[in-house]
DNA sequence: CGAAAATTTGACATGACTCAACTGGAGTGG
DNA sequence: CCACTCCAGTTGAGTCATGTCAAATTTTCG
């Protein structure tokens, strides 16, 4: 077994047989990311499930004026791509960045096709994983509209006390939904 | 065929035989909701899937100070539950309350479990209807962050423009994120 | 070291909130 | 069927959180 950091992620969700495990692990292709480096770019379509394998990836869009809208922040251990221009091979809108070296494990069209027809649990997996990310965005949503913006940094750090070193400020900011300076205010206390 | 829109509305997804949908079909749970009765209270544990056959759904989430947020707003032939509630039955924080007569199709855990293991396309079909409702909300973070009360008004108006007679103005403020008053007064315009 | 990028600070503007009062319509009971 | 009550919606005045614009400072990195 090469990656037990995705084996374990899969039986955080539900038990899943070696076996099923090696058959796609074999398949799984490798990317790297250098710092700054985009794994998606607003108006490709996106080919692969990426599998952060060790690093952090940055989601955002940019609006008609072209300011930037951090949506996600994501870690080691977890999946960032674009699930909709995926599945439905049709242009992005989202840029993801990684704001550390990062390696990624893809899985493409084929090996999904492959590995849900043979293991049905991976279908299963795959709608729990999502289902999941979805109650996290449902989440998100709540906080925005039921918080201030001191209170939402306050739990981020809580949350992901490392964030500050992680990612530029600037980057936070935009996750929280408030300008640079305003952060910088709210640090200020 | 009982319930043509629900079979349509798998249809649109993913194609669906019709012995498939029928063994489902004979395992639904119908219920009736009058206009402000709950499908949903906070604390409890929700126990059915429900779909729309017709009506209309708000699902919102209280502070700490009380306060209602309204984070989704669903209608006749689509999904609105508490999907986490229901998989690790847990108690939910979400409050589902109707605002016109509404009729329900539910799907209870043993129905759930049965058409799944029988008829695997369900689970596909679960993965890519939490998908679009994943993708719904990411957009929804991206509309808070980018746009003003104003023109998410404007948007929510031209996508839905009957919204305004189905539910209570202080509804559709909340789902802004804005106080009524502030409603009122962008209406005033 | 030096240029470019990121962060901070200051001054002022503004969108949305809060509190309070008023208006209008829906539903209820006599 | 009217009178009353209650709730939703509106309006006004003052406040506050965050934005905007501009400049200063600090950090990063070739």
């Amino acid at each position: 077994m090469q990656y037990p950091i995705l084996y374990e992620h899969f039986n955080e969700l539900i038990p899943l047989q070696k076996d099923a495990y090696l058959d796609l692990e074999e398949r799984l292709l490798k990317k790297s990311l250098k710092k700054k480096e985009y794994l998606i770019e607003e108006g490709k379509t996106i080919k692969y499930l990426p599998f952060i394998k060790d690093g952090l990836l940055v989601n955002y869009r940019l609006d008609a004026k072209g300011n930037t809208h951090v949506i996600q922040i994501r870690y080691t251990g977890t999946w960032l791509g674009d699930l909709s221009s995926f599945f439905s091979s049709s242009p992005t809108h989202f840029n993801i960045q990684a704001f550390q070296n990062t390696e990624l494990l893809l899985i493409n069209h084929e090996t999904f096709e492959y590995i849900s027809k043979k293991h049905p649990i991976y279908e299963k997996y795959f709608r729990i994983g999502i289902q999941n990310a979805y109650n996290q965005t449902l989440n998100q949503v709540y906080n925005i509209h039921s918080k201030s913006a001191e209170k939402r940094y306050e739990e981020l750090l809580k949350k992901i006390p490392s964030i500050i070193d992680d990612i530029p400020h600037y980057m936070i900011a935009s996750y929280l939904g408030i300008q640079p300076q305003s952060l910088s205010r709210i640090r200020n206390q």
